[in-house]
Parts: structure tokens; C-alpha cells; sequence
DNA sequence: TGAAGTCAGAGGTCAGACCACTAAGTTACG
DNA sequence: CGTAACTTAGTGGTCTGACCTCTGACTTCA
């Protein structure tokens, strides 16, 4: 029946996996970025190189670690990363996933915009704020995009669900090449003009209406992207 | 700029993913389950068995592969893996991640109905009134979990987009265990008068009627779920 | 002072050995 | 005759130790 805790640890890989991930969750805490080497780890804990590399691996690719060819193991926190790369592997042609991936956005955000209107605190609030005169300050396309990426970020963040954020997260990041042609195409203004009414929705705590602001947002964004253009600049 | 394509290949372990993703696609259309054994593969290849050992991995992590010891490599259709790993890694506690769990598919479950009722072809709706008849006809509590799934399942796949089916596979999946208990707790009667809405919505394409429907059937789901019980299951 | 060269140490790959597990075929017993 | 126990071939899992390649920092010399 439960397959879980006592019947696994027969795997070494599995093993050295758990205490890793430990040892990361407490260098997380006191801001250590890097993890000792791969032959340190391994006398450490008392297994062979191979079953280190294959822990190592495993959780890089679990966004944990980022392990850089010639310089070490760094640790990172970028746990929507093993999405990105099955959205990736699932609709391998860029144009079809940006379709569909506005589609997905256009499900989950504006209720992510709802709960970070029930939900959020103060400082979120501010934080919203600080991020929103960033993009109406921005002087180039690549800062603008920064900051509205960052925007629908601290969104999906106030909204208090964890899964809803790394999910936007995701789909965020997935979504940002599509973004540097529309801004470069038809500017900012527009998404200026749709932030300012979704973040004065969740000020006011308005829930639908920052449902509202929100869907208006992505429909938007998804009749302003240029397929044609994304067609001609990746397979991948 | 574009860090895609022609700059990566200098990774062998790369190349060999790239060549068993390949490989397997082309499997997975002639219903070959199964993949040569690590020392041919990498003969095949070229390459050490190492390498072929980090690919075969990385991509059973990506849910293409299935490796099983002492028997072989299996190829596999389950994407939506990744992201239940991520998911149990953002959330370790059980009972909380069924409570975000459950918040989340309130979010994204509902808009899925209303596209399913839309998008939703003959067959497929052919395909949950066959389901929904087998949570009618169950015997046992497990069957019944099963049809349960997959009526959520066909819905997700009813609403063409695919990353919705993506992630909600992945939230049902991990909504497994508390299902079984809920079911054992309260009997099914409360779930088929909800799928029996929801599919009549979807049979009439009335979206608005299969997102209330589905919408009520979720909260439903979550004031039935018993979180002390869960609480006792189990620490992952 | 700055650019080129050098070097230590990190991860990447290799080869070959042996261990652990699974499934299937074989044998021997009831 | 059927079934349970044993044997075995082949799979993935782990170990060792060697060598390659890359990175960053140090050293050297114009």
C-alpha cells in the first residue's frame, strides 16, 4: 500500500538524494551558495563519485542545483524549472506552445489575481507597487520585460498558494521571448494601462475585479502576439 | 542572445538525450515498450555506458522512461511527472499540499470544464459517459478512485489544451490518497451526482454550467477531505 | 599597469570490474 | 502431473582510478 518512507532507501543514489537536499535546505537558510566538490561529497558520505553525480544531477534537474562545468556546484532555487522542461518536451513547436500557454494563463491567472486580492498583505502590496513604477520607469525592452515578468510574479506570489506560483512561474518565464516581440512591436503602454487596473483592484481588495483587469490582461497579450514572427525564430 | 540549438552540442550527455528523445518517439508510434539495454545503447552510440546512464536518468526524470533493475528501460508517457516531484518538493507536508492542492484545482479545474465544454468532440464525450458509468457500476472503493480519475482525466483531455492536461494529471495525481479516503469516509453518491452535472453541461456545450458544476464539485471535495486523518498517513 | 601565460581544481568521460536484482528456464519433490 | 525450489543469463547499480576539458585565479612579463 504505502509506498513511501521505509521500503526505498535501498537505493544509494536515492539516499545521498535526501541528505543532499537537506544539506541544501540548511545552506539555503544561512545564504551558502555553494556545495562542497563532487570528491569531498563522496568521501563524506562514504559512497563512490558515480552515486554523487547521479544525486548531484538528479537535483539540478529538480531545480535545486546548477552544476557549472570546471567551477563547482552551486545552489539555487528554481523549482518550476523541471515544468518548464516538460511543457517544452510536450509541444515542442514554440508558436503552438505560446498559444496554448496563453490559453493556460488565461485559466489561472485572473483566479491567482482573485486569491491575491482576498490575500494579500501589505508589504505585498508594496512590493506590487514598487514593481509597477519600475515598468513605467523602464528605458529599455529588456527592463521592461524584467518588470513585468517580475509583476505577474509578485501576483501569483500574494496570492498564497505555493503551487499556483511556481506553476505561473513556469509559464511566465516560458512566455518570455513571446513578450520581448510584443513590447518591441506595439510598446508598454498597453500593459502599463492593464497592471495599473489589476493592482488598483487588489488594493481595494476587489476580487473580481481584479479577476476582471486581469483576463482582460492576458486577452490582450494573446491577440498582440505575433505568430508569424515566433514561427521564424526557433525550432525549439 | 539565442542560447538555443547550435551552441549546446558540446555536451555528450546532451547529444544521447537528444538521440534517445528520438528514439523513443519513434517507439512510442510502433508500440515498442522497451529500449536496448545500457551496454548496447551505448555502443550504439558511441559513447561510454556513463554517459548513456546519465541520459537514460535525466530522461526518466522527465518522465519518458521507466528504468527498472534487473529487467530493463520502458518507455513511458508520463510528463506530467516532473512536476509531481516539484510539487512534493515544494510542499513536503502532505496535509498542506492537499489543502494548496486542492485550492489550486479550484482555480484551473473549473476553466477546463468550460473549455471542454466548448472544445469537447463526439467521442470524447462518448469517451466520460463511459467513464462516468463505471464510477456508477464500481464495486470498491479502488475502482472507484480509478473512474474518479479518469473522468477528470477526459476532461483535462476534452479541453484540447495541453497543458492543462498536463498539470491537472499531475494534481489529481497527487490528490490520490486523500480521494481513498474521502470515498471510504462518505461513499461515492455525493461525486456521481457531481459528474453527472458536470457532464450534462458538457454535452450541451454550456460552459458556464460546467464551470459551476465543476466548481461546486471541487469545493465539495475540499470540505469532505479529512485532514487530521491525513496528518497520520504519512511525513511525505 | 595590463595583457598573456600558467596552474590548480572543478566537473565530464572513459574503461572494466563486480554487486544486486529480475525473469525465465530447469529440476526435483509431493 | 503440477508445483515449488533452484539455477542461470542478462539487466541495471555501484565502485575504482584514470584521463580530458573547462574555469577562475594567480603569476609573469612587456
Amino acid at each position: 500500500m504505502n509506498a513511501s518512507a521505509l521500503s526505498r532507501p535501498h537505493s544509494l543514489v536515492q539516499q545521498v538524494c535526501e541528505q543532499l537536499a537537506a544539506l541544501i535546505r540548511g545552506s539555503q537558510r544561512e545564504g551558502k551558495g555553494w556545495l562542497p566538490g563532487e570528491r569531498s561529497l563522496a568521501e563524506q558520505f562514504g559512497v563512490s563519485r558515480t552515486v554523487v553525480r547521479e544525486a548531484t544531477k538528479r537535483l539540478e534537474q529538480q531545480g535545486l542545483l546548477e552544476i557549472q562545468h570546471g567551477n563547482g556546484i552551486k545552489i539555487v532555487d528554481r523549482l518550476h524549472r523541471p515544468l518548464n522542461e516538460a511543457l517544452t518536451l510536450l509541444i515542442p513547436d514554440m508558436a503552438e506552445r505560446l498559444a496554448q500557454l496563453n490559453e493556460a494563463r488565461l485559466a489561472i491567472e485572473p483566479q491567482a489575481a482573485a486569491l491575491a486580492a482576498r490575500n494579500a498583505n501589505r508589504e505585498q502590496i508594496r512590493q506590487l507597487r514598487r514593481i509597477h513604477a519600475q515598468l513605467c520607469e523602464s528605458p529599455d525592452s529588456r527592463s521592461a520585460i524584467e518588470a513585468d515578468t517580475a509583476f505577474h510574479h509578485a501576483i501569483a506570489d500574494a496570492s498564497g498558494n505555493r503551487i499556483h506560483r511556481l506553476i505561473l512561474d513556469s509559464l511566465a518565464e516560458l512566455g518570455t521571448s513571446s513578450r520581448l516581440l510584443t513590447i518591441g512591436r506595439i510598446g508598454k503602454q498597453p500593459a502599463i494601462e492593464h497592471h495599473q487596473a489589476i493592482l488598483e483592484a487588489i488594493e481595494n481588495g476587489d476580487a473580481q475585479a481584479a479577476e476582471r483587469a486581469m483576463r482582460h490582461h492576458i486577452e490582450a497579450a494573446g491577440r498582440d502576439m505575433d505568430l508569424p514572427a515566433l514561427k521564424e525564430l526557433s525550432p525549439l
